[in-house]
DNA sequence: CTTGACCTTCCCATGATTGGAAGGACTACA
DNA sequence: TGTAGTCCTTCCAATCATGGGAAGGTCAAG
């Protein structure tokens, strides 16, 4: 089986599968004489769990843990769970950093008329002066959705 | 003021200073002979809307758009409100699917004995031959959260 | 006049992903 | 056999906001 089926059989592009065996998150593959990489339903097995594993937010670092995991019948549930739980408090952190945004915002909007007039509680809030952060300490890194 | 002092000032880093300005987030300051930028009171409250607008999550293009609506004041609050409750709606999505995220995983992980023992359902799900993408379709771009 | 703290520009790295170019390989069809 | 079209390969670049650091100029205090 080559690349393109491979992806089409695991959901994950091409691209990307490149790259995850250029990073080493998955071992290099069998090339054909021409130089196209091999793969088998094994392989498309494990692309499979990486995928379900990235659509869960895991990083690829937590990723490789999780596949060196999963290939080891011996390791202890503990561990998997450690990183599952770890991996769960960062999403809950990152989703209480967005509900503030998103709540402190809701509630400037709703004081704002929304008309033709130039009177304007959010404009006015980001402009205060005295005001130092509009929250606590939202990581400014995490706040970005890029331009979805 | 240079640019540590107007750095101090607002919040706002002299390495991301440059940087709006290299955007054309901010206008070029004007510079003193020896070529350092020279900011005014003005200016670093410009930089402090910046910083709240950040911490909130908008974007730097949203900034942008925020900033001359600030500017203009003869803006209707409709626009304002627009861009604000349109980010609201993104930063709500994006809660909503790392809530999914983390319930998927809490789910599993209640399931999860978490002792020495091999067994382990959150590994088994991800290994799940049958089940094609674990939640319906969380843009796995927005749930990677770097490794914090 | 030296020391140290500041400033300048420039380049690189992050993380995961996509895009594209240039070129080789394969398949199907005439 | 030729050729068109689709696949594959590698390499390079871009995204977004941010930080790190190097090399070198400037400034203020001692």
């Amino acid at each position: 089986m080559n690349i393109g089926h491979a992806s089409a059989a695991s959901g994950v592009s091409a691209k990307m599968i490149r790259y995850y065996e250029s990073i080493g998150l998955i071992p290099k593959t069998v090339r054909t004489e021409a130089g196209y990489r091999v793969y088998s339903e094994q392989d498309v097995h494990t692309l499979r769990f990486i995928r379900r594993a990235r659509d869960l937010g895991f990083s690829v670092e937590q990723i490789a843990d999780l596949v060196s995991l999963w290939r080891d019948r011996e390791r202890a549930s503990k561990d998997v769970k450690t990183i599952a739980l770890g991996h769960v408090s960062v999403l809950e952190r990152k989703i209480r950093e967005l509900q503030e945004m998103a709540s402190t915002l809701k509630h400037l909007a709703e004081n704002c008329s929304g008309d033709s007039r130039p009177h304007c509680p959010i404009i006015e809030e980001l402009a205060n002066e005295d005001s130092p952060p509009v929250l606590a300490k939202a990581d400014a890194r995490f706040g970005a959705l890029g331009k979805a």
